[in-house]
DNA sequence: GTGCCTGCAAATGTTTTGCAAACCT
DNA sequence: AGGTTTGCAAAACATTTGCAGGCAC
């Protein structure tokens, strides 16, 4: 199956990787749209899916709402707000030795390093301790 | 405002707690619906979430696919099936001083212990050994 | 020219919500 | 009686899929 250069490819990868910074599908469609009006959302989502699976990009589940991408391939975790939504990158992997551990007394593979914390960015914080709302 | 105690809510926190294991909603639904068949599903919804709000369910979020609820309290984390969805308990959570950390230099609060690592279940893994399929 | 890609609309799957009737206390 | 809760259907939301036409190679 050999994947073809088409103008919405590019526009999408560039859009994760230059334009916006962990977005979801919806902000890249809304951003593309913007010089593009012509995309469709089920191409954004179909590249975005492929391009995560050929390995450019990196898809960030385990998000409470829609997915994220990222233009980070290097293994780290990330903390979610679970007021705003907003990801965030942190430096943070668990040991090796820990997922090996995991791996042996579950019997479980594969072990996805890349995890999601879910909290309140300060931003919401705030919000919440001022207005109580 | 008051809680009222149902026949609904009684079957809903029992079907998890006794009956089934990290199941979600429709596991819930289905599992009272053979013994109780007038049930509605929002009645459903609206009891999980209910009862998470109380303490007495975890709602276990970040998972790929619908949400599941566990009636062990105790902080702890969860291996997530990517082929079937399984869901089981490991013990194991990241260290409370990697946590403040975290809080220290990100500014993000009330991080949840709880985290969800998916990966492969032994039986599934097998399956792709196998068959490859 | 072949067949991958696109855009549109419709379908899917999960969860929430509006509403009138029923029920708990 | 009064407010909560229920069941149903419809809505909301994110994402996928079927299909006919278009475009890359």
């Amino acid at each position: 199956m050999d994947r073809r250069q088409t103008t919405q490819r590019t526009l999408v990868l560039s859009a994760v990787t230059d334009q916006l910074e962990h977005p979801t599908a919806q902000q890249v469609y809304d951003k593309i749209h913007e010089d593009f009006p012509g995309i469709g959302k089920a191409t954004v989502y179909r590249n975005l899916n492929l391009l995560a699976d050929e390995g450019k990009l990196l898809k960030i589940e385990g998000i409470e709402g829609p997915v994220h991408f990222d233009s980070t391939l290097k293994t780290h975790s990330h903390l979610e707000c679970k007021v705003c939504n907003k990801v965030i990158d942190v430096d943070f992997t668990i040991d090796g030795e820990v997922f090996e551990n995991i791996e042996r007394t579950t019997g479980f593979g594969d072990l996805n390093r890349n995890i999601v914390i879910s909290g309140i960015c300060p931003d919401c914080l705030k919000t919440v301790l001022d207005g109580k709302e």
